[in-house]
DNA sequence: AGATATTTGTATGGATCGTTATAAAAATCA
DNA sequence: TGATTTTTATAACGATCCATACAAATATCT
């Protein structure tokens, strides 16, 4: 569910905004991702975007809700790279190794210590105890094995896979291997030696 | 390395501690456990802990000494189990399982919303800016690594496991299914459907 | 131009943050 | 008993937290 934003009356009346709502919720999500979503002041956040406190709270409501709305940016980035690696026209082992790429390239894009996943890396901690986000985390997860299963399935059905290999199961460990990556990265493992992980964890999960 | 506790002189000179160290850094584990290190403050663990703040600094230091010693803590012992899991004389999928139970029991063991994993639920948030937890989570992931590995490396040498299977990567997918379980697991997945995964996870890794 | 509408920056309110000063309380020592 | 040692509880410190009141600024409308 997109922002509102140029489908409101072409001309508007007031002071024009003088910041982006999209830009603005990119830089939010990047403060979040360092300290995460409790270790991150608001303060910070309006340094980050160069909005002040009360524009933010006019444009995102407060500080849950704008948390939340970069976690649902987040999920609608990353879910849609991942399908797309999935999707292509690729081998079923190139395949698996291009969402495993595209993830290592979100993990490893920000400027200083690696960041990781930001869902793992933030949003996991506050799902014990705030009901919103972990509802999102829930479905993000299942999205990401639906994508994963689906492209099993149809590996199956290519007869890229034995015919008794179960796609929902092997779904499970190529998303278990995503998410060890995750914690991985934020933890300080490389970049090489997590790509050569994602490598043998392929080799394994397509027999 | 333990706290000194008992191996100071017999006769103690002062007042007596009103509360047992231990307990309270059991306590204290809880509460960040709940809401993370940034979302868990000094107060709220005074509370859970039953101390004051000065008597908590008197014995932990402050906030962040406190929170790597529950970390420490929960290494150790979880680390133990596994161990203990793997080292026993049970076939190779028996003691994976043994193993996932033994995580399994511990990411439902509080009393409301299941907590998952301390260090996947807590730690790995800090982990990007904080560089005394990222390396105690580097340590705490390479030890488990090595624990399953040595486990693929006993099987294949006892005939349990294929000659051209790798120790290494299995281990690798046997760390990320418990990776993933830890996730899941504090992001509502229930524990049944998390032991079937693992028995799904088992019965691919092992062959 | 004047009225209206919207965003801006500043400044701050009340609560909570991590941490510590202080003195009373409770033990052993002489 | 009185001096010494250690822990305790209370209270508060300055800093920071999330959130908002307020008026100046900047646009369109009549």
């Amino acid at each position: 569910m997109a922002r509102k934003s140029s489908e409101t009356s072409p001309v508007r009346r007031g002071r024009p905004p003088a910041y982006d709502v999209q830009t603005a919720l990119k830089r939010a999500t990047e403060s979040f991702w360092k300290t995460g979503y409790s270790g991150t002041s608001l303060d910070k956040v309006a340094a980050a975007t160069g909005m002040s406190p009360p524009s933010l709270y006019a444009v995102f409501g407060n500080k849950h809700a704008l948390y939340l709305e970069a976690l649902a940016r987040y999920w609608d980035i990353s879910l849609a790279a991942t399908r797309e690696a999935l999707t292509g026209d690729h081998p079923l082992d190139e395949a698996l190794m291009l969402a495993y790429d595209a993830a290592l390239s979100v993990y490893f894009s920000g400027k200083g210590h690696a960041r990781g996943c930001f869902v793992v890396g933030t949003a996991v901690t506050e799902t014990a105890e705030d009901a919103a986000i972990r509802k999102s985390v829930a479905t993000g997860l299942r999205a990401i094995d639906a994508d994963f299963e689906a492209r099993f399935r149809l590996a199956q059905d290519k007869g890229e896979l034995k015919r008794d290999a179960d796609p929902a199961t092997l779904a499970i460990l190529a998303a278990a291997t995503m998410h060890t990556i995750a914690i991985r990265a934020r933890a300080g493992t490389s970049r090489a030696e997590l790509r050569e992980l994602a490598r043998k964890a392929v080799d394994v999960i397509c027999g």
